[in-house]
DNA sequence: CGGCGTTTTGAGAGAGCTCAACATCGGTGG
DNA sequence: CCACCGATGTTGAGCTCTCTCAAAACGCCG
């Protein structure tokens, strides 16, 4: 594809990541007197667009939503696509306005947090705001990883590092979901992930069980 | 290599990313009452340990330092590549300990930062504590950016991505740097950038300049 | 002028993506 | 209970893309 794809969409082939595997309740940051209001969307509503004044940040509930910047010369680029758990335009707290467009990609669900809720309660509750930023802190954390997953071109070593990072007791990791949503997780394809489990089965480097790996350690 | 690189250092022979574009200096997201310690440490020094009490947070100021995570089957994975500029473990203010190791991977200058003189400084100032917040917003921005950059696969693709997001005035980008640079920031190896560069100029997409490039916009 | 790093172009090979076929598992309904 | 069906899991073959190794022009600075 590549130079014959085209112009217009730029970024938008490749699978979306699924829900981020270490959960981020809004329980955990949400300060108890800030209420959310529910909203539907339908595929292809815009939640908010590029410039328009910010009113809150967002939670995803179910769905997804693409945030998309268009430059002048008509090119539309994804900057992320938003699935159910993570949350939307924090950074809309300290900014006036909006710097991209925010588009349901599917039906939708979101919830809606006030930015005036949330920054006087910021304000009054030192703990809110520390809640609110060890969310973020955590988040940066985890989009680091997964960064530096991306740097990484083997299929083998991009599933050692996955393994390396989460072997929750140093050894053993759970598979969430299915291989299909683990490979889309991994920017691989479910292909690429299958054959390569299973050559590292072959060569004694992990043994697979019904929803778990384990990594065998070397002598 | 893949296979046969192996066990031992898990996603390390990539180019780190250079310093982020877009800068945020620490007098930005600094309380001004809190003051910074330097600390120099030579090339494969540890400026801390995993599970080691957490003091504090810290911002490289030169060489780069890498944050390394050990499983216990002896395998090493990079979680990330600080480079000057970036911060180092702000979940750290939020957490008792480290989790993760951070190794010079240079000789290396790095500013701390105390926790329980940030955590006092945002508990007394609010708008402290929203400087320290809008500061992880940003950050969480430009990864969640990158990321999706990375998902990109076809070079020219990933070229356009980094066009439509940093065209200032919507068309032209001022290339910061060198190209090789810019090719490591894109996950490129510099030739594949310099014969995609050369490939869009010939299909009359951009236009290259001294230090720019300019977005034609399609007919 | 002589290095030194960036920029450029060339040729080759490896790795993953794509397309395709098939196996397996779980649920559904006759 | 069994046949059917869809989604997941699995394996095969070919192709395309980038990485790698290599070499040469170009620009800059001492």
């Amino acid at each position: 594809m590549g130079a014959a794809a085209a112009p217009a969409l730029i970024g938008s082939m490749w699978p979306a990541a699924p829900s981020e595997r270490i959960t981020m309740a809004a329980k955990d940051w949400l300060p108890p007197n800030v209420r959310a209001a529910e909203r539907l969307l339908k595929a292809g509503q815009a939640l908010f667009r590029l410039g328009s004044r910010t009113t809150g940040l967002y939670e995803v509930a179910a769905g997804t939503i693409r945030l998309v910047r268009v430059d002048r010369a008509g090119r539309e680029a994804v900057i992320h696509v938003a699935a159910p758990g993570e949350t939307l335009a924090e950074a809309s707290l300290f900014s006036p306005t909006y710097h991209c467009d925010a588009i349901a990609a599917t039906d939708a669900v979101v919830r809606f947090y006030p930015k005036a809720a949330l920054l006087a309660e910021f304000k009054r509750d030192p703990a809110a705001a520390q809640a609110f930023m060890a969310m973020l802190a955590r988040r940066i954390m985890q989009l680091r990883a997964r960064l530096e997953q991306r740097n990484i071109h083997t299929a083998r070593d991009r599933v050692r590092h996955y393994l390396a990072l989460n072997a929750a007791d140093g050894l053993t990791v759970v598979v969430p979901g299915t291989l299909k949503d683990l490979a889309a997780e991994l920017g691989l394809t479910h292909e690429a992930l299958y054959r390569t489990l299973a050559d590292m089965a072959a060569d004694g480097e992990i043994e697979r069980g019904r929803k778990t790996i384990k990594l065998i350690p070397t002598i």
